[in-house]
DNA sequence: AACATGGGCAACCGCGACTAT
DNA sequence: AATAGTCGCGGTTGCCCATGT
């Protein structure tokens, strides 16, 4: 299923390098890697662990850059690639509205992701709504966009999502036996890189003091639990403040429960067509290109005109 | 059918921070 | 204390492919 996977993806394409005239000085190879290469980069890791990126590069005939890169971001047995989950998309949204930029401080939070790929994810996803409000990512109102429609439907999503089914295999699994980039399935190398795996053992630890007057959270009134384990997201326990914000997201204002703004939580039944609607909705988000219609742009007028 | 365009992604680059000598 | 080597981050590029014309 993975298109990039790089078996597949370099074997056409000679890489446009420059190698030719001075054969002899040994010119660095660039641009895509070979499955040998991986190979070779995976075999220098299981003997000396990671890190000596340079020693490494001296036997790929590539930068010691490109060498950590590609094993960070590719190689890695516990990488995830692909299918950001909407926990994860959650998370991404909430983190970059209190950090910013700040890939790598986010990635931290999600086990298995890289900067890279929230950084492409925002670049991709995220910039991309924003072009369809025709406003800048960065200003007030994109933010609230965000803020008031985008993520609490993450969360009705994901809500919906734990009440269908039960445990869903979606979520989790941050290290399941991984197939790597290069379609082999890693038996979960018995290297130890550099003293320790790159998701050390997190500890979920519950002091409950949910923290600092966030400007998002504390505009959010508490509700109810119900997504509360989805955010159990292991989190390094020196963080365990922001671990406890993040967990505060899905408590949101009852007025805000669906794009339309009609919802009625006092009936059950209402409210899970409501939900199953919604959540229609937003399945066909991803492959459709009017994620915010009219009642979005006009919700979001609400919500300025009121603050 | 052929070409143009844009999206998605892996990889590259510059630079600042850190480390070792 | 100075400096060379290395690492890591964030911004950016370029390539492949899907989609549109």
């Amino acid at each position: 299923m993975d298109v990039y996977s790089s078996a597949d993806h370099h074997h056409h394409s000679s890489n446009s390098i420059q190698v030719s005239e001075e054969e002899e000085m040994m010119e660095l190879r660039r641009g895509p890697w070979t499955v040998e290469e991986d190979y070779t980069l995976m075999n220098y890791i299981a003997k000396n662990g990671e890190g000596r990126w340079n020693s490494l590069a001296r036997c790929l005939k590539r930068t010691g850059k490109s060498c950590r890169l590609r094993w960070l971001n590719y190689l890695r047995p516990d990488v995830r690639r692909g299918n950001i989950t909407l926990e994860e998309q959650l998370l991404i949204l909430e983190l970059h509205s209190r950090w910013g930029n700040r890939w790598s401080k986010i990635a931290q939070h999600l086990p298995g992701r890289t900067d890279n790929e929230i950084k492409n994810y925002w670049r991709t996803r995220v910039q991309k709504h924003a072009k369809q409000l025709k406003c800048d990512v960065n200003s007030k109102q994109f933010k609230d966009a965000m803020r008031y429609l985008w993520m609490p439907r993450l969360v009705e999503r994901i809500q919906a999502a734990s009440s269908t089914t039960p445990i869903g295999p979606s979520s989790t699994s941050a290290n399941t036996a991984t197939t790597n980039a290069i379609g082999q399935v890693i038996p979960h190398m018995s290297v130890n890189i550099g003293g320790g795996l790159i998701n050390p053992s997190f500890t979920p630890d519950n002091s409950s003091t949910a923290a600092s007057s966030d400007s998002f959270v504390t505009q959010i009134s508490p509700a109810s639990d119900l997504t509360h384990e989805y955010y159990n997201y292991p989190v390094n326990s020196t963080s365990n403040q922001d671990y406890y914000q993040v967990n505060q997201i899905s408590n949101r204002p009852d007025s805000l429960t669906t794009p339309s703004g009609y919802f009625n939580p006092g009936s059950d039944f209402q409210a899970m067509e409501e939900q199953n609607k919604l959540n229609q909705w937003f399945d066909a988000e991803d492959t459709n290109d009017n994620l915010w219609n009219v009642e979005d742009i006009w919700f979001l007028q609400q919500q300025l005109n009121s603050m």
